[in-house]
DNA sequence: TTGTAAGCGTTATCAA
DNA sequence: TTGATAACGCTTACAA
């Protein structure tokens, strides 16, 4: 058993080293104003005590906490994982701190997350996606939180985000699948409801094959909540239908590497007999054999950069303009001819 | 732009309610003390204005955060997101909630952000690893911040940890490679100098070896941070090695996949040309072509089990003991007979 | 069951 | 350049 020590306190500092527990407050916030004398002596007493400023009591003081809160849908998301470890950085570089909650895909845990975060005193708040109760967006706005939407665009442009057109991406993608041959196609998409960017996904799908003079009876649909085992159960779904597709476009590159795993388990060969397509551009997606055809997003330097955007909406407290991004298509060779 | 409202505070419900700022923090904080009447009044009030509470300043007043922070070495590896998030969803389920920092593998940057979480008033730590300065320890100790050591087991029993045996784990793999007559051993490594679970791990290969009546002369080591490019990239240095070894041990499966795609990119044919194996069972070590041998560890359990142990060091005070976790070998179809 | 009032450890304003 | 001192918004004895 150790003796319960309590932490020092800014009182301690001072009386050790003789002064004020203003002077203290400076020789720490703001050297520069103090005489190097006291200073000298204010950060020996700091050191040998092993002082750190409480923080609970400095954001009481400051109404400041330095602290930027993120709420991303799940951490096992390879895509979120990357683009926050960027978003960190970046934060850290500019003397931020990150929080980081996830919602798992949940709407009300999301909200709860917020207001969790906004009493904290995050300072601003990074959000995935649009879709998002008027409640709490009111909730946003009253308080006045700086808030930046990343992952999407907001085309509206109500509101500052960052992200990619995933419509046109995923439009562009589908155009490359007909292109193909492929006239049966399929979509292994996330949970649409609350997911605005797996809705704009199907719908890049949809007007691909509406350009294509394809009808809407064409593409079959199966919506799954996130996981390789999901795309692996979704895709025997399809492939059990009556008329099975010849493409299967995924939402995202981890349902298609579950669809691939099953494809093969149904000892189906990739793409001779059907076609498979993801979008991200994870790391497994180039591992994955074949390797799968997908879109890139370049998730560290949207992190980055949605880093920036928050702290000029924060200290600017200006509009900050939306930034899109762009995407790639990633031809590999998940993708093939359609043969049947 | 919208005018800017104050939040409001205790005081704000307080006098819509017509009680006292006890009595709303009671409403909010043990409602079975009030009648029900007051209660009913408070709660309305709560609702009309949005009142959330002033974290930083239920902290100063109560010296309880209800804060639990973790530092793990990075995001982007599954393993860690895939533990955390149960560790996360089992301390809400207790009321507290979880801090996330990473370290990036830094040593320097796992004390900083150490240092930052307890002056969060972190109520507890998690921590990955036993590789940490006196320094920070004797911090933790003199600060008496409850922490829980994960991922690692701590032989020493100093302090409370929860984890497997890497070395015996990895021990038991090297002996089934070396079973199916393997001589020639490789290992592609983490950097194992500030890393105890990868130093138990090569020690467990060199165990098995000696075991077996091989010479450490017989095992090449690349060491190599974390990435699937790393691991691809290591595996060219031991493929470009005068004598290239017949099996190539990883210390985790992202670097085993990488060295199974570089293996592929070279034309050789796993395991026919060159076995590999990983260590962590991720997702993906089921997905790779062939199925990656390697050790499954059971990284959810971990996290809901940590959150436990850690729950139970902070309330009893008491030392709990270290947890010993087993892991599984998973024999699949990387790891094939030495045909050199 | 409810109210009063004293902290909690900083920062920031105002004087000196 | 430094020091007093009043906030900051909540919890929690202690009283009523």
């Amino acid at each position: 058993m150790s003796i319960l020590r309590p932490a020092p306190t800014l009182d301690d500092v001072a009386r050790l080293a003789g002064v004020s527990t203003a002077t203290v407050s400076r020789a720490l916030n703001v050297p520069d104003k103090l005489s190097a004398d006291t200073k000298d002596r204010v950060l020996d007493a700091v050191r040998t005590l092993g002082y750190a400023p409480n923080f609970a009591a400095r954001v009481m003081a400051s109404r400041k906490t330095n602290t930027i809160g993120a709420i991303i849908p799940t951490m096992e998301n390879a895509i979120f994982a990357q683009g926050l470890q960027a978003f960190q950085e970046e934060l850290r570089l500019n003397g931020y701190t990150l929080l980081v909650a996830s919602s798992a895909y949940d709407p009300n845990m999301e909200e709860e997350q917020i207001r969790t975060l906004v009493a904290r005193g995050a300072d601003g708040l990074l959000l995935i996606g649009l879709d998002r109760s008027d409640a709490i967006n009111a909730f946003l706005r009253d308080r006045n939180i700086p808030t930046l939407v990343a992952w999407t665009l907001d085309q509206t442009n109500s509101r500052p985000s960052i992200g990619f057109d995933n419509r046109a991406a995923m439009m562009a993608l589908a155009q490359k699948v007909i292109g193909f041959g492929h006239r049966r196609l399929a979509l292994i998409s996330a949970i649409a409801r609350t997911n605005d960017r797996a809705r704009a996904r199907w719908q890049g799908v949809l007007d691909a094959m509406e350009q294509a003079g394809l009808s809407a009876e064409d593409l079959t649909v199966v919506e799954t909540p996130y996981g390789i085992d999901n795309g692996a159960n979704a895709f025997d779904r399809l492939w059990t239908a009556d008329r099975p597709p010849t493409a299967v476009m995924c939402g995202n590159d981890v349902l298609a590497i579950g669809a691939m795993r099953r494809a093969r388990e149904l000892g189906l060969e990739v793409p001779r007999d059907v076609s498979i397509t993801g979008f991200d551009d994870i790391e497994i997606a180039q591992v994955a054999h074949p390797a799968l055809t997908t879109v890139h997003v370049p998730h560290a330097e949207m992190g980055r950069r949605a880093a920036q955007a928050l702290l000029a909406i924060m200290t600017k407290a200006a509009d900050v303009p939306s930034i899109a991004l762009s995407t790639d298509l990633k031809l590999r060779g998940s993708l093939g001819p359609n043969t049947r």
